[in-house]
DNA sequence: CATGAATGAGAATTCATTCAT
DNA sequence: AATGAATGAATTCTCATTCAT
């Protein structure tokens, strides 16, 4: 990573953005704020931006581009779902990992009532269920059957992230060290977890279906 | 529940702050709008709460008090391990259901740093994890290797919550309505995924220790 | 006039308002320089008027009424045309003489467009237009020939408007003192330019109607 | 007229300058407008104007440089002092019609205080007076009483030009074009009103110095 | 000539809070 | 207990201008 200073100033606001948003939240931060961790002239960002929510914008499609950046390139056809799964979670881990700000933001953000990016909230993340839609029922669970994909979706994405969030209160609370070997931990734990957990649904759906055997 | 009009101004001042807060974020809200969905005049806050902050300490402390309450009496010794969870997973969801709008702010508003409120939330915060570390533990994870448990904990708390945030998602993209029913696919489904992916974690912990057998 | 300190601090905005956008045009006057003026904090402006568009507002309103109100009870019937004219040109001249810089702002902003106050021109002018239809057409010209009646209007407005506007210039060029004297000879001159012109141009309509006599 | 693009970026700011003062007026103008409008550079304004008051300075000077243009070459001498008014009249409803929005602007900002062009303001407002005085005494008024000709003076400048300012609200309301052949009927029908006007006060002040006979 | 970036001052508005009543 | 007025600080954004290229 470069100095900070010797970065373009419309990316050194949007790097200044994202740390400070993921700190307190999108209306918790003011331009000031943002101009000043950025060394950057307050008009500055009207100038780049059109205003605040111009990088709040930015920020969500800088978000959902790397996402699909770092999943694209994922071969579902020749791999086991098990692999599959593996492979999905462990790249959203390491995607987080390198984004932590970024993805808190979203996450923090997205459930917020922020008018002017309601529409751009909806297109995004609908976008990204069509995605992974196709993936996740890939695993045995019936696509027909929306009552369980639409708690298993949420719930994954939930282990990862509260995951992500928790660290701080986890660091002090466990004394734990947030290191490289940590996050493997966190990938084959979550894995796993997710993995049986989801097998476990699979198991209980087929004994409703074939009572009878 | 009567009607906002009849209850007391103190009491109608933190529904309304809980409302708002959950939809827009602490910062996004401003006490005038408050005031105004709490029909009290704006000098009354600072009256009742001292000022905005003390809204949110108000608000943190309904959360966990009702929290305790609502998980306490639970018997976790004649009960089997997996009941316990059940039963567990079973009152949180039934509290964050009864209480959305209030869990979703502290969901939301735990890891933003707002000053004021920073020790009030680590005391509570550690107070909780104490308070369910016997029960985490007690399901046969051992509990002298935090690697494991740091990383559960939230998973659990973070497959509930962020299906209550994807709520509003859920109910347009996969048509779904949110009843009684629903919740209860979602108590059975939540527990058999957490239970089931705990259980794999256990066997895959007792194979590590032991590989020669 | 009692002095400034004294009256309520809304009525002290509208009157420093008043003042410096007849000095200097509405978007020429900022809205800490009405408040300095006006002995008073700037928030006052939004709490009381909604921002500086909604002095304005008030302005056109505050205007309309009472000039409605100083040209009311006048009686068209019971006297000669020539003598209502005359009534009306006095009575005009005496409220914009004791409305001045009320009167200026109105006629200097009318025809500039300031998005927000467009509709609210184009009502209270087409009420005054109405308004005054009736007593110009009753001059003995006719009213359904649009051509003289749309340019005497004007003509009318547009002289006694700009002697007032004028002032300044006239003051210093032809060394005249601005009395009760200047406004009476005023009256009268005004008068007898409206109404033998207007005279020439009846005469010149019934020439061009019957040239055969 | 050459399309916008191809005249000189010198010219085009001063064009587009012209339109927008008219339009919203001096105050309510930024230079970044004008600048798009004119299809520049913003820094080009500076470059060319030395700001934006510049570029008021300019539009006055220009103004009053085609002002004179347009009522240069008239004779006074062998014409009777009618027809020098018509002419005189007529010469300058061309010059409003040919130069609407240069004319607005100066008529709109003239009585307004904008410091930079205060002096200026006052040397060419002099000029022209001087100018025109010799023009309008010679119809008979007494140039050594200043009482009526102090009001004749503005009186037929604001006949003309609220003539134009209110052209909008005329062709709404009385469903009038604005036509070649409107402009002919505006010349007769304001000369005729300000002659025969005039006539009358000749006559009223002539009976006030002669009462005996 | 022409440009895009950059600046500091100032714009209007809203903020949470306080106070006299 | 409750109100409406009032405040000063802070909000976001736009202003006219300048400068290096």
């Amino acid at each position: 990573m470069p100095a900070k200073e010797n970065r373009e100033p419309k990316q050194r606001i949007l790097d200044a953005a994202i740390l400070l948003f993921a700190k307190k939240g999108y209306a918790g931060v003011g331009v000031r704020e943002i101009a000043k961790e950025a060394h950057v002239n307050i008009a500055m960002i009207s100038y780049y931006y059109e205003g605040k929510v111009g990088i709040l914008k930015s920020i969500i499609e800088e978000y959902f581009t790397r996402f699909q950046l770092s999943i694209s390139g994922m071969d579902f056809v020749s791999q086991s779902p098990e692999n599959n799964v593996r492979e999905l979670i462990g790249r959203i881990i390491d995607f987080v990992r390198e984004n932590t700000s970024l993805a808190m933001v979203m996450y923090n953000e997205l459930p917020l009532d922020i008018p002017e990016i309601t529409e751009l909230k909806a297109e995004r993340i609908s976008a990204m269920i069509r995605n992974l839609g196709g993936l996740i029922h890939q695993f045995g669970i019936d696509p027909h059957d929306p009552s369980k994909i639409s708690m298993i979706g949420p719930s994954l994405i939930g282990m990862i992230f509260t995951n992500f969030r928790a660290q701080s209160v986890v660091r002090k609370t466990f004394d734990i060290e947030i290191d490289d070997a940590y996050y493997e931990r966190l990938k084959s734990t979550l894995s796993t977890l997710f993995l049986d957990g989801a097998r476990g649904l699979v198991a209980e759906m087929k004994k409703h279906k074939e009572p009878k055997t």
